[in-house]
DNA sequence: CTAAACTCGGATACTTATTATCTTAGTTCT
DNA sequence: AGAACTAAGATAATAAGTATCCGAGTTTAG
């Protein structure tokens, strides 16, 4: 089981953007994680399409929170960017083999697949109470002031 | 992120060993799941290099699980086959780029991993609480005793 | 009003991990 | 002692993830 690492990127695009001023193009966001430009763009083309951010086109276009980075989860971006299909499959293997249940008697979940979903439930939920905001503002307390301030004088160049 | 369908096998596996009286071949119970054979052995073979299962080679071998079936959790046979390297990986880009953290900056944790590794204890815990027994009872529970006793003759053969 | 420059968006190769298979080595019963 | 059955490791095919390029649209400047 691995995560894409887009999924990590996205994030911390999420964060960078909720503590810019104006609109920071994908190029612009790349470069300051240090992080493959082309490659970053697919991610952010995820969040655009999930709504999470407005992409603005033209001169001074780039890539905006569409929404209050308080409103965002951190499973908003993980869902946008992963795909929102759950890890585990279930493939009903016990409907299989010469002892196979029949359709009619699996009313009810594979006992299995109902342990994993509520693992995943679980892990779905934690992620939906941290918000973006939370973790901007963690970082803002982090960082001096005069760097919060060159950062967001670079951005907006 | 998607999870291995060995893992799904492998727990399905080691539920029907808790239920079956003495060492089951893998390809027995390739047969009774469904499942490609030598696929399945590769999964069988992790769960025996975890420890979970004993494998007893010779004409009449098999799987025999190797502790009592309430002592095996479903995170222990999820981390067994699927590894035990978490879905997350942070790849530090936070000292990345123009602005990034320096190495001696970083004792913490970045603020996005741990938000990502709380939410895989949370997934790992839900797993943990579980035992295979668990999961044994309730289909005990769901199915006829005829067919119980038909499915433990087959397995012994 | 025209044109140039900069932006995002989808379609296209490449790499890595997962899935499936085969062959080899070891053990037990006849 | 031989034969048959078992698991284990090493080896190909497939799918997903990663990285990249080119085209469509918009805004600003002349």
């Amino acid at each position: 089981m691995k995560l894409a690492a887009g999924v990590e990127w996205a994030i911390h695009c999420c964060v960078v953007l909720s503590r810019a001023d104006g609109p920071v193009p994908a190029q612009r966001l790349a470069e300051f994680h240090g992080v493959s430009p082309t490659y970053l763009a697919k991610s952010l083309q995820a969040l655009s399409r999930a709504g999470l951010v407005a992409a603005l086109e033209g001169r001074v276009g780039g890539y905006v929170l569409s929404r209050p980075a308080a409103e965002i989860s951190v499973l908003d971006v993980v869902l946008a960017v992963d795909g929102p299909e759950p890890a585990f499959r279930c493939t009903e293997i016990r409907q299989n083999g010469p002892f196979g249940a029949k359709p009619e008697e699996c009313q009810e979940m594979c006992s299995v697949a109902r342990v994993m979903a509520n693992a995943e439930n679980a892990w779905r939920g934690a992620l939906a109470e941290v918000s973006i905001a939370d973790i901007g503002a963690y970082v803002a307390g982090i960082t001096p002031a005069a760097q919060a301030e060159a950062v967001r004088a670079w951005l907006a160049n």
